[in-house]
DNA sequence: CTGTATCTGTACTCACCAGTTCAGAAAGGT
DNA sequence: ACCTTTCTGAACTGGTGAGTACAGATACAG
């Protein structure tokens, strides 16, 4: 409750959020990051109780973080003539959010920490790629109800939107570590690829027969 | 100079392999890892010199493993008259063989050691991921040239055939530890959709304008 | 059979690090 | 100004685990 408990507090997470993700939670050290937040070694303890007691709260507070972080970018995205450029631009922002140095470096360390902190892992996920596959399935039913897509099955959509667009850079981000997603122009290449395959496959131009529904 | 040598660096690498997979890196101990072994400790140390060099040689050796099975199942695969069932039979047997608890496991320790190990996680992509959209892109291009898909850039498609099928459940099995990757019905079906979506965008059977082609 | 290379068991060093102790200092609210 | 809560520093414990030393056993080649 107090005062300069929270600046205490807010220190220690912060050095803690740098130690992890730099070293991954077994190179990390309580001594360095004590001393990196100007704090007590007791403190650390006299706020998180154990090393793990930190990780835990850490993680926690960096998913809702993103969770707050998210839930502003990806609203109200339909209200534009032309879908097509709706669709890339939209796929550019959420390719460079996902992709951020930070963001990748975190889902690192939350896979790299799954055996040991299942319930992390599981809530991440849950946050994050959960969340996203049920926003872009309502997106998508909205196109498709709008008549500027065709969607037959807007949570195979959603699903297939996100990994022909995040599939291979983030796969490749997560072995070649200091590769940063390359450069913007890169990206943004690779964002218009997937949005050029996806609407291919569910552009409103051209009849499809895959699962048996027709144009009028 | 090998007889004995040789069958006491197997059981080393067996050893040390299961003890990676089950922990990573930094939990994996040296001592059980030669008991389990049947192996005294200072063996370990006259074969490989250091943790370091032991998981180096393990990773390293699995990579060509992996790299001689792959070689096998992944040829010649465009002979028959359907091909829509051939590629979902396909599709399956790569759902498959990625998601099995093996190669899942391996791509979390890799993932997880990257940082400490950069050469080895490099390797490891150019081998599995690089070397799928290379051998992918031909079989695209084969199939485009038979008039059998119409694919105008074989290399977007192989990226959007391997994630459209890997994406999800790949992801998911970073996060969910324990979810081997659900049943194998479960799988089919997921191999399904990501075949149909894929010939939603390739197929054959409808005009496409997304690049500027037309059907004659 | 004999010599050489390799293995073994045990016991050791050394470094590192999570977690604790305690007496005292420094806020901070009222 | 005062009293309580929180922080500090520094030294300590205890456990773990990588890597080493060495003297003797064991396999294997020729």
């Amino acid at each position: 409750m107090p005062a300069r408990s929270r600046r205490k507090r807010r220190a220690i997470l912060d050095a803690a959020l740098e130690a992890f993700l730099a070293g991954g939670y077994d190179a990390a050290n309580l001594d360095a990051i004590s001393s990196a937040a100007g704090v007590s070694k007791v403190t650390i303890y006299q706020h998180f109780g154990s090393k793990e007691g930190l990780f835990v709260a850490l993680i926690e507070e960096e998913i809702h973080r993103a969770e707050h972080e998210s839930d502003e970018y990806l609203e109200a995205r339909t209200d534009s003539p032309d879908v097509e450029e709706d669709l890339r631009s939209f796929a550019r922002e959420f390719l460079e959010t996902v992709m951020s140095p930070h963001l990748v470096a975190m889902r690192r360390l939350v896979v790299a920490t799954a055996p040991r902190f299942p319930a992390l892992a599981e809530a991440w996920f849950r946050n994050g790629p959960e969340r996203g596959y049920e926003t872009l399935a309502d997106l998508f039913r909205r196109l498709d109800e709008q008549g500027r897509l065709r969607v037959p099955d807007a949570r195979v959509a959603a699903r297939a939107f996100t990994w022909l667009l995040l599939g291979a850079p983030l796969n490749e981000a997560m072995f070649r570590v200091d590769w940063a997603g390359s450069d913007p122009e890169q990206r943004a290449a690779l964002a218009d690829d997937a949005v050029e395959v996806f609407l291919m496959a569910y552009g409103r131009t051209g009849p499809r027969q895959a699962d048996g529904e027709m144009l009028p």
